[in-house]
Order: structure tokens, then sequence, then C-alpha cells
RNA sequence: GCGCUCGUAGCUCAAUUGGAUAGAGCAACGGACUUCGGAUCCGUAGGUUGUAGGUUCGACUCCUUUCGAGCGCACCA
């Protein structure tokens, strides 16, 4: 719709300009700000141009109207071209919003340590990346979805020893000394059960089972973050280990040492990355020989960039953001254009409940639980919630208000005004191929700018995907829902003259409705 | 102390990325059918966009100042 637009605008401009929506649907569909800035190189007032321009169009088959306020050149589109618009949409719903981008693009999201469930940090990135992928995905693009495993360090061999330490508390009965770093979350007593049941009680008795232990509650925990992000509709294509590359380390060590961008000090191995705007030199091999976490994420990303994707999006807790420097400097000295990598942050959720804030501790184990939350307020609404904000702004929620499924919640909102068109169509009688072929002419403006709104998903998914602000698409489908309602309780349909054409209009509306939610990983509801 | 992110209605968030009168929901108050399901709609009230400057036709958006918040500042991942 957008491009027949400026196609048409550019045929009697015959120059670039800039297209937007008007601030009030009023004004027309859409707008160009152009007088504005051809004012000063043709030194006359922007309202004269706007004036002048505007007597130049030829409506043709597509503006209905095209009238100039205060500057602004607004055009209205015309019935006629909405009317055709619209019975192709309902006759390929497939393939509405449709795009044909070529991209290949490698998202990696979640990544969570496999040393614990997901918690409600984790789930905002997920719920993000996830939207992210579907939407782009249905724009053509073509997205693979992968998930770093962290099985090589350190946190892996503590959980490891904090299994054996709960299985000597909680299963032999023995007194134990906790060291001051392990995971203390209820799940590890869990896992101790499971292992007493899988492994033996004998597996606690011997500290050379510790190393065993880790290995195979990694597998489990891995196997408990698979079924967490199932809960909520999530599964990943690709799932790389940390510790599978780990053998890669000297063909990237080669490759930055002839680039001369490694040297040794103090018998460690430092990358040069204050050569690219990083605050200090990072070690990336201990004096001890094991390497460092970001030797991992080099050869990590090495192994990306090798499989020669377009670009690459990571999506990181915000608490990384100070890392990023390091690892595009990492990706710049392996010989990599490193502006292919783009990375978002996913920003802290403060969790309210009943107005009490919770702290989240990773390694306390205090931390609210993502199934706990998702088991409260359903997978729907937590996904609504988290993909309503911007992904790297704070976020605040209470627990409390998503738990009782009311208007508070805007999904039910947006599923009722869905449930509400499948009614009204069944109080008609109608069905949709009763109405496709139906002309939609002598519109109210309502009923003219509601038509338009349905349409505009495909530039919505354009506009959320580019800027990565998946927000966009969900605001769209609030306004949207609300536009139905207001619709709705000012019109008559059933047994109107106009009942037809409602209900073509409202099928229009229901299938934007259905293929945004499809985007986000909600189906629309029939029936509430 | 340094760096990153941010500060918008009482609360939670938007604002076409520099455009028109800064908008929604919740909370408050007042209204609307003999329901195409009122799980809806309409209205009222609420703002010097933290502060102080600057850039230009035009600033929530860009630059500078200052105050405040969160997160980083490992040879942990």
């Amino acid at each position: 719709m957008k491009k027949s637009v400026i196609r048409a605008i550019q045929e009697t401009l015959q120059r670039e300009f800039v297209l937007e929506k008007p601030t009030n649907l009023s004004f027309g569909h859409y707008a160009t700000p152009i007088a504005f800035s051809l004012a000063k190189e043709l030194k006359k007032s922007p309202i004269a141009i706007a004036e002048e321009i505007c007597a130049q169009f030829d409506l043709g088959d597509i503006f209905q109207e095209v009238t100039p306020i205060k500057g602004y050149i607004n055009f209205k589109l015309s019935e006629s071209f909405l009317d055709q618009y619209a019975t192709w949409v309902i006759q390929n719903e497939a393939l509405f919003g449709k795009d044909d981008q070529t991209e290949t693009i490698l998202l990696e999201y979640v990544s969570a340590n496999p040393t614990g469930p997901l918690h409600i940090g984790h789930a905002r990135g997920a719920v993000f990346g996830d939207a992210l992928a579907r939407i782009g995905k249905h724009l053509g693009y073509k997205i693979t979805t992968e998930y770093y495993v962290n099985d090589a360090g350190n946190q892996v061999d503590l959980l490891g020893l904090s299994l054996y330490l709960s299985g000597r508390e909680h299963i032999l009965g023995l007194h134990v000394n906790w060291p001051e770093e392990f995971y203390r979350g209820e799940y590890i007593i869990d896992l101790a059960h499971v292992a007493k049941t899988e492994l033996g009680s004998t597996i606690f008795e011997d500290e050379a089972n510790i190393k065993m232990l880790s290995i195979w509650g990694k597998d489990k925990m891995l196997e408990l973050i698979k079924s967490n992000l199932a809960d909520v509709g999530i599964e990943f294509e690709q799932f790389v280990s940390e510790k599978s590359l780990y053998d890669k380390w000297d063909e990237s060590f080669v490759k930055l040492q002839k680039n001369d961008k490694t040297y040794e000090e103090g018998a460690k191995i430092w990358i040069r990355s204050t050569e690219l705007g990083d605050e200090k030199d990072r070690v990336v091999v201990r004096e001890d020989g094991r390497p460092t976490y970001l030797a991992g994420d080099i050869i990590y990303h090495d192994n990306k960039f090798q499989r020669g994707y377009d670009r690459y999006i990571n999506i990181w807790g915000a608490d990384h953001h100070g890392y990023i420097a390091r690892v595009k400097a990492a990706i710049n000295f392996l010989g990599y254009d490193e502006q292919k990598l783009e990375v978002l942050l996913a920003q802290m959720v403060s969790l309210l409940k009943g107005g009490e804030p919770y702290k989240m501790s990773k390694r306390a184990g205090n931390f609210i639980l993502m199934s706990d939350v998702v088991s409260e307020v359903g997978s729907d609404a937590l996904r609504f919630v988290f993909l309503s904000k911007k992904s790297d702004t704070h976020l605040e929620f209470d627990v409390d208000v998503f738990k009782q499924e009311d208007s508070n919640n805007p999904i039910f909102y947006i599923n009722y005004a869905h449930a509400r068109i499948n009614q009204i169509f069944s109080k008609a009688e109608k069905t949709l191929e009763d109405v496709q072929n139906i002309t939609l002419e002598n519109l109210s403006e309502e009923a003219h700018n509601l038509l338009f709104s349905a349409l505009l998903l495909p530039e919505v998914l354009e506009d959320a995907f580019n800027s990565r602000q998946v927000q966009k698409l969900t605001e769209y489908l609030k306004n949207l829902a609300a536009s139905l309602h207001k619709f709705y309780n000012e019109n008559r349909v059933v047994g109107s003259a106009d009942e037809e054409k409602f209900l073509k209009l409202f099928a229009v509306v229901a299938l934007s409705l259905r293929v945004g939610l499809k985007l986000i990983g909600i189906n629309a509801k029939d029936k509430m």
C-alpha cells in the first residue's frame, strides 16, 4: 500500500520526499512535510508552496483528496483503492504483510547459563527474540535462531559441587560446610533428588563424583530450560556448545596473532581491544594456560562469521553492555566486518508483587522463576506485557495485576475485538465468502479510516522489524482493537443497510489482528 | 571516580526516529443500550517532557551543563 502511494507521489513531485502519518487521521492517511524543506530554496512560505503542490496533483485511482494544511501536504486514499486491497487480503490471508527480503540473519538470544531454570529477566529476551524472529521471517528474512550454551566454565563445576553438597545434606543427612559461592535455589535440592533416583544416593558419597554430577546436571538444566521455553512457545533451531568449540581456539588465535592484535605480558596473553575503543586490553589466556570467557566468545564469533550470514543479531542482558566493545573489537581483529553484528540489550525487569519489590539475584536463588510467572499469568499475557515496552528500557510490572483475567490486561481487550467480530458474523449468519466481493463505497469517514488502519499492518511490521522495536506492533494492535470497539458502539451492523459492507470491513480488521498477534506468538481467540 | 542506559500525567508505558494540538491503559470523577456479549463506548480532570542553556522554519528526540536512577567497570560467566 505504502509503496503504491510513494510511487504515485513521486510521479508528481519528481524528487525525494519524506512520507509520514498525519497525527490526526481526519487530515489524511499520509502526509509529507516537503514544503518546509523547500521553503528556504524557493524563498516562499511553506503554506504557499504546499498549496501550489496540491494543485498540481492528479488524483488518479489512488487518491480521493490531496489537501494542504498548515504547510503539510495530506493525502487521503480512495475507497476503491482500499477496497481492492481489502479483497486481495481476504483472499490471501497467508500473504498479508509478507515481503521478499533476502538477507540472511543469525539471531542469538537467551543463551542463559545451563545452571538453573530461566528467570523472569531471561523471559524478556526470550520473548523479544522470538517475536523478532517471527516478524522477520514473515518479511522474508532468512533467520536462524541460536542458543549459545555456556557449558565450559566454572559455573558448571559449581553446579556439580552444589548438587553434591545438597545431596549430602538433604539426602544423606550429613552436616555440610557450605562454601561462599554455590547455587542455592530450591531447584538444586529437587535436582539432587532426581540424581538420587537416576544415579543412586551413593553418588553423594565421594567427591570424585562432582565432575560427573556437573555434566549430568548441566544436561538436566538444559532440558529444563528447553521446557521453560516450550511453555511460552519458543523453540530454537540450533544449540551451540561453548565446550565443543574450544579446540578451535588455536585457529582463532593464529588469526589474531597474524594481525598483531595479541601480546604476551606477565605470562598471560592479552588482546589489544583498546585500539577499538575498549577501556582496557583484556586477558584471553590465563597464566595457567586456560582461556578466559572472552576467548570462548572470540571462537564463537569466529565460528559464526565463518558461517557467512549477512547479519548477526545478539540479544543480551543489559548487564553485559560493557562487553560489547571488546567482542566487536575481536571480530574486527579476526578480519570481519564488526558492523554486521548488532547487539540488542534487554533491560532488567523489576517484578512487583502486591506493590512489594522483588530483588532478583541469580546466584542466591531467590529470583522469580519464569515458569512461575507463566503459570500465574499465562504465556499470552507475559508475551504481551514484555513486548509492549521498548526492550532497552527498565520495565516494572506487578504480577498481581496480571493474575486476574480482566480488562487490565490488554491482551483480553484485543482478543475481545477479534471474538466480537466472529460473533457478529454468526449473528448475521454470514461467512467470509458472502461478503468478500462486496464493493466498499460511500463509507462514512469512520469506516473509511478503520479500513485504512486495518490495512496498515504490513507497514507496521516493516517498521517494527527495521527498528527492532516490537512495541510498535503491540501498540498498533491495541489501537486497531480500540478503533473496532469504538466503531462497534457507534454503528449497528446486523440488519442495517450497510451490513455486508461492515462485515467485510470487520473481516479485514479481524484478519489484521489475527496475523499481528500470531507474529508475537499469540493465537487470537474466536470465543472468549 | 570512569563508562553505558535512562528520566515524559498520581502509576505503568507510547510518541511515525527532527515534524502538526506530547498520546494510551490503570487509578479518580461524571455519563451511554429494553445489548449485533457493558469483558464495550463517550466525557471530565491530570504536563514548563528532571533542571539550565544551545542548534533551526520546528526539539521528548541532536549538542553542552547540572541533578537523580539502574547497570557495568574480572584473569566470573
